[in-house]
DNA sequence: TCGTAGGTATACCGATCTGTTTACTAGCTC
DNA sequence: GAGCTAGTAAACAGATCGGTATACCTACGA
């Protein structure tokens, strides 16, 4: 992640606007007009600071997925769990993630969902969310002393992926939950 | 499920062009103009038949449900694996299924990306869609003779849930097989 | 034979889409 | 005080959106 230049005052709150209604209606349905208007700002002053909507869109993804990895991060760091248990963290900074930020599921799943052009500015972003997530597990799991790392990370991600789904939908109560559990007897069997 | 009315030649056409470009594209990224002149049909035709876009939305989820569940049928009951393994045969389902229809991740996952809105028709269907997998997997792991078959079944959902979307977004290679793996240990655990 | 169902063809509706343009203003800095 | 940056206000552009209207055609069944 490069580092963003700072952002005036009115593309900060364009920026904040557009990244709750994006995530909130989807991308393609909210139009740029909306997010002026929500903002406060002139159509003009949106173009001036982010050149088009799929750049916006890139900004907002990148943006959420800066304060997401601020939350894992944070999450992990400031807990005192022995090292084989850091893993399991990440699923307590899911819950906590969903109960606040993610009510209609992770954005990125949803972005992708609608960004069916591989050359989109905001695919990259996403890529790069997913990867910094399955390596961020790996080392976690290489720090916890366990075998064959990379295969126990790519299963962590399975669930917490699984668990973010299942959970929007509606479909599986206490998703996380659940899936901490299975992550628990997968650490503890490796 | 209702049993939906058969539908005349045109409707068929417009309903299969549709299912294409709603999974392709996304669902708001596709007009109804694309979808009648990709069918050789007029908007009248169209319209005529569905009556509007979300019904048309709701119908194309609706058959795709029908697929998926014919496929997974017919996998399982295809088999002559031993009880306790039949609940595996779904992540086969979904590998066969995941290879030549869901490129792009679940449809259903998708759609409901897109319509934040919960009294959109196809909202229902989305919900139907993972309440009947959820209650096939119950009954799958009830067969096995293992106990607490609910929360086997949800523990299955979410690795099914988690190896779809972690494998079309490229994070996790071979997602359904892990995914498999992992289910194999948690039913032989039980 | 007449009505109906299922079409085609085409024009149209008002709204909204992303994006641009022109004109002007306030504040800051050299 | 000149020039630059960031902004407002408002109109405009061309395309596309979902949806409707009118007129006509064809096959079929009572």
């Amino acid at each position: 992640m490069s580092a963003e230049p700072v952002l005036t005052p009115a593309a900060e709150k364009v920026l904040e606007v557009a990244g709750e209604l994006f995530y909130a209606n989807g991308i393609h349905a909210v139009g740029v007009d909306a997010i002026a208007a929500e903002s406060g700002v002139t159509k003009k002053t949106l173009y001036d600071r982010f050149g088009s909507k799929d750049a916006l869109v890139a900004r907002y993804l990148r943006r959420r997925d800066e304060r997401w990895r601020e939350h894992v991060l944070a999450t992990v760091e400031r807990s005192r769990a022995a090292p084989a248990r850091r893993p399991l963290l990440v699923f307590d900074a899911l819950e906590t993630w969903t109960a606040t930020m993610n009510p209609r599921g992770c954005a990125f799943v949803n972005a992708h969902a609608e960004l069916p052009d591989a050359g989109h500015p905001g695919r990259e972003v996403i890529a790069d969310q997913k990867r910094w997530l399955l390596a961020y597990l790996r080392a976690l799991v290489a720090e916890a002393g366990l075998r064959n790392p990379a295969k126990l990370a790519r299963a962590l991600l399975i669930l917490l992926e699984g668990a973010t789904v299942t959970g929007s939908l509606d479909v599986v109560p206490d998703a996380v939950r659940a899936a901490k559990s299975i992550a628990k007897d997968l650490l503890d069997a490796a």
